[in-house]
DNA sequence: AAAACTGGTAACCTGAAAGTGACTAATAGA
DNA sequence: TCTATTAGTCACTTTCAGGTTACCAGTTTT
């Protein structure tokens, strides 16, 4: 592609939380700080697996950052960066342009 | 997934626009109705089936418009709808939080 | 002494998306 | 008569994010 990804700002953005899972997993911290255990419980269905890899990628690009306690059975913590927590704005205006757009299709629709 | 993709707003938006391609080729109709031939030579090392595929999507999720002529050998024109271009302001914010990250970043980093 | 607890890792599999190359239709021009 | 032209389609292969299952470490509980 000549057109590099990387060139886009668009599509730079995107792909911080484009991944499967980091929607749902952005949103469950930024209402608490949680532990491994507990993201996976509350995204049901997602695999051990692919949560450390999505949590680990999210870590990479500094949306959250990761505390490991040196305890015994294995205690750690994954909370939002400031820096990710400056995300949440843009995803309500995105959330807001898809309510405005449902309403003009409605109203589009009515006029029928 | 129990948290339903179609459930999410955000989700649902960036489906829209989040295809391999769909950024691109949005942006180049957003200057100009475009023929097929002028959009490929225009996403360069695109191929004819995923292009095609890309601006059915697109055209499916009312983003686009397609207008075939009756000519041999054929015509076909694309256009960005005016719900697609509702969309650019909207890519527009994304943009200018990613410059805005950026910005912040660099400064986290020149005051260590 | 066995099992449960937690946050992983390793090896393997899978399905959908993306990529490739050959083929088509009807006319204009060489 | 042969070729080029455009916007695809068809059949096939490749790629890789995501998914599955089994296993681990060191302490506490039964």
């Amino acid at each position: 592609m000549e057109l590099n990804d990387t060139d886009c700002p668009v599509t730079a953005t995107i792909a911080l939380f484009g991944g499967r899972w980091k929607l749902p997993i952005l949103y469950i911290l930024s209402k608490n700080t949680r532990r491994f255990g507990e993201i996976q419980v509350r995204v049901p269905s997602i695999s051990k697996k692919v949560l450390t890899n999505q949590l680990r990628e999210l870590e990479a690009d500094g949306l959250i950052s990761r505390k490991q306690y040196k305890e015994l059975p294995p205690r750690v913590e994954y909370t939002l960066t400031e820096f990710g927590k400056t995300l949440c704005p843009l995803l309500i205006n995105i959330a807001a342009w898809q309510r405005q757009s449902m309403d003009m299709l409605n109203k589009a629709n009515n006029s029928l």
